[in-house]
DNA sequence: CGCCTCTTTGATGGCCCTCAATCTGAGTGG
DNA sequence: CCACTCAGATTGAGGGCCATCAAAGAGGCG
């Protein structure tokens, strides 16, 4: 059986962010932004862009400030949340290693309007909006992987859309749960844990639903065998059945 | 008082998507994707180009056929559906000319995921996917725009998402008919006209609703002399008093 | 060990979906 | 031109999912 109470740790603050000028040169290098170029060519993007630490739970961005910056995410994790005036938050993307936010440099967007706030201490890279859209300009191969990515987004906030519309909060969850696994998921003696510190809230704010709501959902997958889940982490158990749950769109 | 029957007829199916030669080089010439372009290279561009006309509602392009092209909207408009397994419809996105719909040259992606069903006469132009990537390596301000677009379209989603999470049918349907307004509306006798037939159905399926609620929501909208509506068309008449409703993040 | 936040569980109510019937108006063929 | 036909739209009644309100339980951190 499994047990709620967790005797392990669940360690997802790893300090892997630290930032050293080789070590963002290696992660600039990594980044799926800039496949494609040269070695030198990389070591030119290098020179526009700076570095900023962050420990869990900082902003990195509030909404509402102008949007001058486009960052990448080097080292760690971040979640994106556009704040709605009724204070239900939006939960619209965590991001990895090799993500972007921020200003994609539009003219016409004067502020930014969601919050980013640091999920594990982390190494933010960071130009000026203008400079990232002139390496644009002059290395078409990181223009063609930046669309690609931002694409790639375009077809995943698609996907929550269709959710949004169509499916029950249980089937948004396991769908959810898949996803996060799939994407920052980690062997554990738990099942494979969730490698981020995410709390109910958080998960609500992802799913479109409140907070009690999920508990309930999460409780009722835990006595079926399907996760594992403690004070801000979640671990699957059993894929299948929550694929069963989440309907045939998965990975 | 505003009468339901309309004794005008709303014609949104316009003549305009009459392809000939030179007509597609002027949409391309036009294309939002190829602003930046010089004519020689527009020229070059329009030579990997086909075309096909198509009557208001015939598909475009079926889910789960294989994704081949990439299309561009000449003239006339199209709407872009998900279908779910359920059979619940979600419309995502309306097309109009100069967007775009198909596969981006993504890899990954075998089929397409959505209907394209052409709500009006239309003119699509399309190319082979892999043309399409080789243009946008060849002509970088091409790359760009392409890029500037579908950022915008991923703003457009991360918009739904939010309205889907956390705000009640009312304020999705009249945000809705705001954005719809301002996209494809004409001043007509009876407001600013929505200039392409949708029906109830239709906006259901952008609001993530059913067909009775959205029928219940613009009735009463219509007693309240926001809108005016019929079989297939509406007008929006008090903008403002929509707005109210739809909060605060309109244009 | 105590505090504080996060989580869980219960009771209640409302929004929206579901089912069903009627109404309307656009297109068709006589 | 008009009656017919049928898809689309409207309206009502009832029920279910999920939000809301409320309170107790549990894990982490000092």
């Amino acid at each position: 059986m499994v047990r709620r109470h967790s005797p392990i740790t669940p360690v997802a603050l790893r300090s892997a962010a630290h930032c050293s000028i080789p070590e963002q040169r290696k992660l600039l290098g990594q980044s799926p932004y800039l496949t494609g170029l040269t070695e030198d060519e990389v070591n030119q993007v290098q020179r526009t862009f700076q570095q900023q630490h962050y420990d869990a739970g900082d902003f990195i961005q509030k909404a509402g400030e102008p949007a001058i910056r486009l960052s990448i995410v080097g080292a760690g994790f971040v979640k994106v949340v556009r704040p709605t005036m009724d204070g239900q938050d939006v939960l619209l993307d965590i991001l990895g290693p090799g993500e972007h936010f921020g200003s994609l440099a539009e003219l016409g967007d004067a502020s930014y309007r969601e919050d980013v706030v640091a999920l594990t201490d982390c190494c933010i890279l960071y130009t000026n909006a203008d400079n990232f859209h002139e390496i644009l300009q002059r290395f078409p191969a990181a223009a063609l992987s930046t669309l690609e990515l931002v694409a790639a987004r375009l077809r995943g906030a698609q996907s929550s859309i269709e959710h949004l519309s169509a499916y029950p909060v249980d089937r948004r969850v396991s769908s959810t749960l898949l996803h996060l696994a799939a994407k920052i998921g980690r062997v554990h003696e738990t099942g494979f844990l969730i490698d981020v510190p995410l709390s109910r809230q958080d998960i609500a704010d992802m799913t479109g639903a409140k907070v009690e709501t999920v508990s309930r959902v999460l409780s009722d997958f835990r006595r079926r065998g399907l996760i594992a889940s403690g004070r801000r982490w979640i671990a699957v158990i059993d894929r299948e059945g929550l694929a069963d749950i989440a309907g045939s769109d998965m990975p």
